[in-house]
DNA sequence: TTCGTACAATTCGAGTCCGAACGATGTCTT
DNA sequence: AAGACATCGTTCGGACTCGAATTGTACGAA
């Protein structure tokens, strides 16, 4: 379990790193514990039901974007899970050996591949999403209704926020410079340092 | 970019697919947009002014977490950058190899091992802890002071909920059953099943 | 002293995940 | 018709991840 020390503890410690540099702390705050809040979900969630049924976040993630939305193309799927199409790849290809995912060629753009649900895993699913949803309303035990709706507000801002404006903030702080490859993963074989 | 289609859309979907069933529609909207949040956030911060430093998020959380308390003990370490023992050794080796920790055994207990910042390591978070700070108030750009406090809050209560009362809950749920192995990781010598 | 127990970090295995590179397909230009 | 170009899913390399097994240190009891 993260945090047995208090983040406004942190903020003030880092405050004198800085000397006298101001620092944004509600919006530390924010990010701090969205991040820390999604850990203890997930983990909370693997824990209980999905371990059971032998998922992954991820894996459950997928299945349920294909349950909510019907056959679709992994592209999709891939975004709407928000995994990348690399990682798609392989979780639908373990959903497939389970049976509980189908794969199919697109009618006539043969580049693509559509997802759907078998039998068995919209079963799954019909049993599973309910104690799944129980869950989701466990985490969320110290919440009011309006509660919840005010924080999924703030967050679905801060989603938009990054959505939207990301990219052209990112090439801004970057001004013009190539965006530094990943270090990890894949090299260019091309030209050797 | 996850979520193009909306979630409410999702909920109405989800909820007929049920056919009765009633869902927590509020808590559902908290935990999925959380995940999305944390993604997003992670997202830009990694492609932003991470990459450029050749680090993860797992590395800076790492580092941070070492710039802040000082030099620490690893398992210290570990619970406060939220990631397991095992994994903070990988990555502790990766940010040693680059110079940016030392680590050192205890004085007196021979067992623990304890990691600081070398000078290099130092200097990097001086220079690059406002820019990461510069990004969370970018991200967080759509929320006011107060916005940001109430959502933190929220937040901290969802996380404090699971740190204190899930073990009881999956206990609760499992019914005295045992609790599934994870299915990756190393698997028991002992008996095959 | 020499156990046994407790607890520390590390190693190890299986697997997730990303993003660059790649091959296959579709589409536009000429 | 044929090449250039875009876009799809897949493959591939490396870092990260968990948790079981292992190794090493500390410390109390016989």
């Amino acid at each position: 379990m993260p945090g047995r020390r208090s983040i406004t503890e942190a903020e003030q410690l880092a405050q004198a790193k800085l000397g006298g540099a101001p620092i944004r702390h509600d919006q530390m705050a924010v990010v701090a514990n969205i991040y820390r809040a999604a850990s203890a979900v997930r983990q909370h969630l693997e824990n209980s039901v999905l371990r059971g049924c032998d998922l992954t976040w991820t894996a459950f993630v997928v299945l349920w974007v294909v349950w909510i939305w019907g056959e679709s193309e992994t592209r999709h799927v891939a975004e709407e899970a928000g995994i990348s199409k690399g990682t798609l790849t392989g979780v639908a290809r373990t959903l497939e050996a389970r049976g509980l995912v189908k794969r199919a060629g697109h009618p006539t753009d043969g580049r693509l591949v559509l997802l759907s649900l078998t039998g068995e895993g919209e079963a799954l699913m019909q049993g599973l999403f309910p104690r799944f949803n129980e869950e989701e309303a466990f985490v969320t035990g110290q919440l009011d209704d309006a509660e919840c709706r005010r924080v999924a507000d703030g967050l679905r801002r801060v989603v938009l926020q990054v959505e939207e404006q990301g990219e052209g903030r990112r090439r801004e702080l970057l001004g013009g410079a190539d965006p530094a490859p990943r270090r990890s993963g894949r090299r260019a074989r091309g030209q050797g340092a």
